[in-house]
RNA sequence: GUGGGCGUAGCUCAGUUGGUUAGAGCGCCAGGUUGUGGUCCUGGAGGUCGGGGGUUCGAGACCCCUCGUCCACCCCA
């Protein structure tokens, strides 16, 4: 038993699944970069109340935040998402509009960890501030949407909803309080909970005895803005015009305080446990103005790696991609020659690796066979005496005789044949 | 945070009602082949049975505590 193991809900990304995570990030990159996303790199902490500003209710920064004081007495924390870091970078630079931005990274939330559900845990995603315009909402959702496709993933399924402008927000929150009140006998201990802190969480219980009494609850677009609705609209027609099926689901809240008028969440139908979330969205119009700033809408959506990953497993795409290096040098004399030529490949563009400890002709062998490397080279006392290397093609286990000076040349030819 | 299942080699797991030096497959290393991998054969290394305490003549098996992991709730990605 080793003395020292990873705190609960971290663990080390080793190869092949560390080749995967980057292959996810870099087909994220393209997607998004694509539609002129540029690439951001918040902190990975802020002060604390950068934070507390996504709202008093919201778990994510009451209960699960890892926040700490420094040795110079500031309180920080380490970020449990990065819209708010992006939103205090927005301030903080005064970027012109719209300022459409992609980042990529891990966050931090004190949880009990599960499958699918970490302590650290890594999230791509987009925000885009500035812009009011309805389009840019149909744009941001069809962006993931097209995202969950380059991955290969079709079982992935769209929930859309809108919760109105602060105003309406808390309109709702009134009337579903007055709702859930009349029917308080009805409700869940852990409901009732709920209630008190923001009855608009309570929709969200996944709790057989709640789902009655939620499915009569007063639907939210009966009571908000006119121009809250015709946004809203505006943003399914522009959903249809790009052919991007999705479902309305009025008790999409979403755990984040901060969301206004449009949310949507991406669920994948081929995960069956709790964590069939694989991403999720909105706009935060009036979270730059909490965070100082000027008044001004946003919009973002954020995807969970790991959780993506656990749908693709489901749906058996994006495997982890073969990792391999061009050539392996087998060296049977001193090593030198191996460590001479990996060199020499590697400065003209060739990846090579070797073996080390000077170990047997077939033990060197096999390490050549792990590397999938499509080529050995081969050099033993013969080939010393007569400067040259005998050069096998691991396929086909066809090999011959080169002059070591025509190395780079031969290697080359015998690449490109495959 | 609440409730429950599970923790045996690097990995996947077996271990009869508690009974000698704890097993298999895969992987790893070496040999068979004194210059050749992917197949095959043989051998080897590797385990304080998650940790601590207890019951017992005797515990991997039973009890308690603890840690980790998984599941549900919570929350969310």
């Amino acid at each position: 038993m080793p003395e020292f193991k990873t705190s609960p809900g971290t663990r080390d990304i080793l190869s092949p699944q560390s080749g995967r995570w980057r292959a996810f990030q870099d087909v994220f990159a393209r997607t998004v970069e694509a539609a002129g996303y540029s690439y951001i790199i918040p902190p990975m902490f802020e002060d604390l109340d950068v934070f507390l500003r996504l709202g008093e209710t919201t778990e994510v920064v009451t209960k699960e935040m890892y926040d700490f004081h420094d040795k110079g007495g500031r309180h920080v924390a380490l970020r449990p998402e990065q819209t708010a870091g992006v939103c205090r970078a927005y301030v903080e630079h005064q970027p012109v509009t719209p300022w459409k931005v992609w980042y990529a990274g891990p966050n931090f939330r004190y949880e009990k960890p599960q499958q699918g559900r970490y302590r650290q845990f890594d999230q791509v995603g987009v925000e885009a501030l500035g812009a009011d315009d309805p389009l840019l909402d149909a744009e941001v959702i069809a962006l993931a949407a097209k995202f969950y496709v380059d991955l290969g993933l079709k079982k992935v399924h769209l929930s859309v909803n809108t919760l109105g402008d602060a105003g309406d927000r808390e309109k709702y929150s009134q009337i579903l309080l007055k709702y859930f009140s009349a029917h308080e006998r009805d409700l869940t201990s852990d409901s009732r909970a709920t209630l008190a802190r923001n009855p608009l969480r309570v929709l969200d219980s996944k709790r057989e005895p709640d789902q009655k009494i939620i499915s009569g609850a007063p639907a939210i677009r009966e009571s908000i803005s006119a121009s809250a609705n015709q946004h809203f609209d505006d943003v399914l027609r522009a959903l249809d015009a790009l052919n991007i099926s999705y479902e309305l689901n009025n008790r999409l809240v979403r755990g984040l305080d901060y969301y206004r008028r449009t949310t949507f969440e991406f669920t994948s139908t081929a995960l069956d446990a709790a964590h069939t979330a694989i991403g999720g969205g909105g706009r935060y119009d009036g979270l730059v103005e909490a965070l100082g700033g000027k008044a001004t809408p946003g919009i973002g959506f954020a995807l969970g790696l790991d959780r993506t990953l656990l749908a693709c497993d489901a749906e058996n795409t994006f495997a982890a991609p073969k990792t391999a290096v061009q050539i392996f040098v087998v060296d049977t004399v001193d090593g030198r020659h191996a460590h001479e030529l990996c060199h020499l490949l590697r400065q003209n563009g060739v990846s090579a690796d070797r073996a080390y400890d000077l170990r047997s002709i077939k033990a060197q062998m096999k390490s050549a066979d792990r590397s999938a490397a499509s080529v050995a080279l081969i050099i033993g006392s013969d080939e010393v005496e007569n400067s040259t290397i005998m050069l096998r093609k691991m396929g086909s286990g066809e090999q011959y005789s080169i002059a070591r000076k025509d190395v780079i040349g031969e290697v080359l030819q015998a690449l490109n044949v495959k």
